[in-house]
DNA sequence: ACGTGTGAATTTCTTCACAGCC
DNA sequence: GGCTGTGAAGAAATTCACACGT
């Protein structure tokens, strides 16, 4: 008689673990990331009580959260902050290079291309395609425009697997589409249009709009 | 012997509710308003299932939600779109203009200055203002950059009650407190940094880095 | 028959409070 | 003494499911 043994990889744990962590907590690691980088400059080590000030969450929610993934802390002393920024920083995937693909340099596309925050943080625009002739070929910044027609051809040859979706709202789901297709995996979109994509797709929006329109409830 | 009256004023009511809805409902609306304009081109009537469908969220939940604010749709037919338009940018303060400071006229607050999306909504760049010599006296769309160390006059005499920021991450915290006390109660903030302001401030963070940093969890 | 509005049930998220370790 | 990690408690958000109006 066989003892069936059940082979679980690396990878499947991981995705195991991915699914069992609510996003909720997940969102709120790069402000904990944020936070602490900025700790950095002056302390070695930080409790929970005051990153919480800092931040607006309740001492209590931060220690939850953070042994979600594992015992960071000293009793007594709290987290030091160069592991602990270690640790988030590989719990979120962000302790490797990502390439970045642009899609549309209007206006907003060409703020991207000169934002300087992303490549500080190893998020790398590798290339940026548009539609319009005119700009196509033009350089910005060190990414020359290409045609978006390439975008597949693009998107293989560098791998890439987020996307920033900066055109038209009108053209935005068909273009998103297109992205998928072409294998990308996460896109974060600037146009005011409302993506549907399969829920394996991440999407994050950057919309100011909306923000404001939260805001002015309570004004 | 007197009876006890106490009286309540509008404002005192609307305040009431204002605590009592969640801050959770308060931040879908924006996004059902969206899907409610979009769906306005070839629709007049919507119901709770397919305006579901199209934002990711399930039918009962927008049900509820709206019916935190009244009993906006019909029986057997749904929503009328307009209708509900209507409501809900009552609701949410936005069937009135409003207007703004940018505080920061780098390389962002030049793409906010472009940026057209603002003033179809109603939202208006009032003033824009900077530290640096070089940029006080420029003109981006119709904002003459001005003297950042003008921006209390500029509040008070435009009644400005929101605010941009898109100042260096260092500091933001310092023109963050100088807005507040100028009389700003609400500020959309670009700077990647931490802002710590009395609560009863909304603040709102655009950080695409944080976004990013959400999503390589799932890649 | 269709679809809202809503109490009730369920699930998820947050806080509490304390044992255990530094 | 100070502070983490964590079950248990509590609060909040979501979903269910159906009465009722059109």
């Amino acid at each position: 008689m066989q003892v069936s043994l059940t082979e679980v990889t690396d990878a499947d744990r991981k995705n195991m673990i991915k699914t069992q962590i609510p996003d909720v907590i997940v969102g709120r690691l790069p402000r904990y990331l944020r936070a602490l980088k900025i700790l950095r400059e002056n302390h070695t080590t930080i409790n929970s009580k005051e990153l919480g000030e800092l931040l607006g969450f309740s001492a209590a929610q931060i220690r939850k959260d953070l042994s979600q993934f594992g015992e960071f802390g000293k009793q007594g002393t709290g987290y030091n902050i160069d592991f602990l920024i270690d640790r988030l920083q590989n719990i979120l995937n962000i302790n490797q290079d990502w390439g970045i693909l642009l899609v549309g340099v209007g206006k907003i596309g060409r703020a991207i291309l000169n934002y300087s925050g992303f490549s500080a943080n190893r998020f790398h625009v590798k290339a940026a395609v548009d539609s319009n002739p005119d700009v196509i070929g033009e350089q910005f910044e060190r990414c020359i425009v290409e045609d978006i027609r390439d975008m597949k051809k693009i998107i293989e040859e560098n791998q890439i697997k987020i996307a920033m979706l900066a055109v038209p709202a009108e053209n935005a789901q068909k273009v998103a589409e297109e992205l998928v297709a072409d294998g990308i995996r996460a896109i974060l979109t600037y146009a005011p249009a409302i993506l549907t994509l399969p829920p394996e797709i991440k999407v994050e929006y950057s919309d100011p709009l909306i923000s404001l329109q939260h805001m002015t409830y309570y004004l």
